[in-house]
Formats: structure tokens, sequence, C-alpha cells
DNA sequence: GTTTTCACTTGATTAATGAAAGGAATTGAC
DNA sequence: GTCAATTCCTTTCATTAATCAAGTGAAAAC
């Protein structure tokens, strides 16, 4: 990891899609040195993958909210699953200290369907809502 | 935004580097009609770039932190300027309604860091941490 | 009923990728 | 100090993908 992969890591998190030869433009090498280098990344695992940006709110999805919840008993498995069953709305969740035992970062269409999906949760926990109503930075 | 874009945008969430011919054979269609629909994605904004997935733990960034500010005084601007001038540990922040004004994600190489951060912070605002010990999904 | 539009395919051209060979700088062994 | 091994890069060439330009057919517009 020296400042020529820092400056790869840099643009590719800019602009995942450039071609080596771009890129290699940019870090001062040519394409097939440079994807000899983005190759020894991803094999380190410090490149864990390609992604688009996909705005939640283009696609139908506009209400962003943070989910603390505190669970009610210590079996947490069912919870877990009713999690992973709704990818659409739950982004990413977390095993937290601190006040809660996870925070689940989720996107609704509407406030309705913020609703079902406390009342979902309800049966495994209490919760607290933080509401998203503008992001900055990413 | 019919069935075939929808897969796209899933494969390309996967997936975000591979060729549009490939991509072509998961929809259906030639590479030439994949690429005119990624581009009419890309130009409504749904595609809103092309990233890297990259674990901040393997980048020396271990401790994962979500911190919800509560501002002491109406003037943010500072305190904003603060936080985006740490790129590397503040990855995203938030406006909230809810307990605090702002919830910021961020990633330290250390607790010691955290500290730091938060000593900074602690001109603005007052402050609650939750530390995630384990992220599942994404 | 004709024209326009749209989404797609096909085919030709251009550009990027991948593989192989070779050279310079660095490291370690003796 | 010299030699061999290694690493990292460049160059070249074959292969593959992306791009561009027509062209087709179906649906919508008038």
């Amino acid at each position: 990891m020296d400042p020529t992969d820092q400056l790869i890591l840099r643009e590719l998190s800019q602009s995942g899609r450039m071609t080596m030869k771009e890129l290699g433009e940019k870090v001062h090498l040519t394409g097939q040195a440079t994807a000899a280098r983005v190759l020894k990344l991803e094999e380190a695992g410090i490149i864990d993958g390609y992604t688009i940006r996909v705005p939640k709110e283009k696609i139908g999805y506009p209400v962003h909210a943070f989910v603390t919840a505190i669970m009610h008993e210590p079996r947490h498995q069912k919870f877990l699953d009713e999690l992973d069953s709704q990818p659409d709305t739950v982004s990413r969740y977390f095993k937290t200290s601190g006040e809660g035992c996870y925070l689940i970062e989720c996107h609704f269409p509407t406030h309705q369907e913020l609703d079902d999906f406390l009342n979902g949760i309800s049966e495994f926990a209490s919760y607290k809502v933080t509401i998203a109503i503008q992001q900055y930075g990413q």
C-alpha cells in the first residue's frame, strides 16, 4: 500500500468504472501496470468489489431512517432473519455497543412502510427512530 | 424503470465493473442494447456513479462509530466544516430529526483517534457514541 | 393509413485488455 | 563485490470488448 495504491483507491472510489488506461494516466503508469496493482488490491481484499451508487430516493425510497433496536429477549436469530428478509428496505445493520443492541439503516417509500416495519420489529425489540433529513458526504 | 432496468441495477450493485456484454447476457440483451439502457439510467441520475467497496479495517481504520451530535448553539457551519475537513474518518453524516441534530458515521485507527475526534467536536456539540461491533448486509 | 418514435439487432471500427518477453532497480547470498 | 533471484515496470502483439452507424420491426401518434 504505497502512495500509488492509495491514489488508485481514491480514484476508483470516485469513478470505479474508468478504464485501466485512464486510471494509469492518473497514477502515471501504463494500463497494464495499473491493472496488475488493482488485481493485487483485489486479492488482498482491499478492493472488496465494485458497485454503483443509486440514490434511494430515485428508486422510490425517499424515507431514510436509522432504527436503534433494544432487544426484548436474548434469542436474536428470528429478528435478524426478519431484517434479512427485507433487503429492499434494510440497507445495512450493525451490532452495537452503546444504547441499543442493533443499529439498522433503512429506506422506505413512505412513512407508512416505516410504520409497518416498526410494527414488525416490535415483536422482538423496542426501538428508537432517527430520521435522516439530509445527507452529506460520501 | 422496467424489470430489466431493475435487474441491471441489481447486477451492477453486485458487480459494477462487469462488461456490458456480460451484463447483457444476464438480462438477455446484446451488449449494445445494455449499454444504451445503462446510459439512460446514468442520465436519469438513477446510477449516480461507480465505486469500489473498501473495508475500512483493511486500510487501518477498524474502529467504526456512529456519533450523535446535539448542538450547543444554532450556528452549525464551523461544525460542519470541521467534519468536512476529516474525510478519512468521517464517511457520511446526516442532519436528523429525533434525538440529535446530526448523525455521523466515522472510522478510526484506534480508540485514541476516536477520543481526539470527540474532543474536537465537543467545542460545538455534546454527543453520544455508538460503536459498531459487527456489520451485516450491504 | 402513414409517419414517427422507440428499443433493439447487426456489422464495422476503434479502443482496451491480457499474455508474453524483456529491462532496470532492489534484495539477499556467498 | 558479484551473482542470482525478485519485483515492478514497459513494450509488443493477439484477443476481446466498447463504440458507432445503419437498419429492422413494433407500437404509438396523427
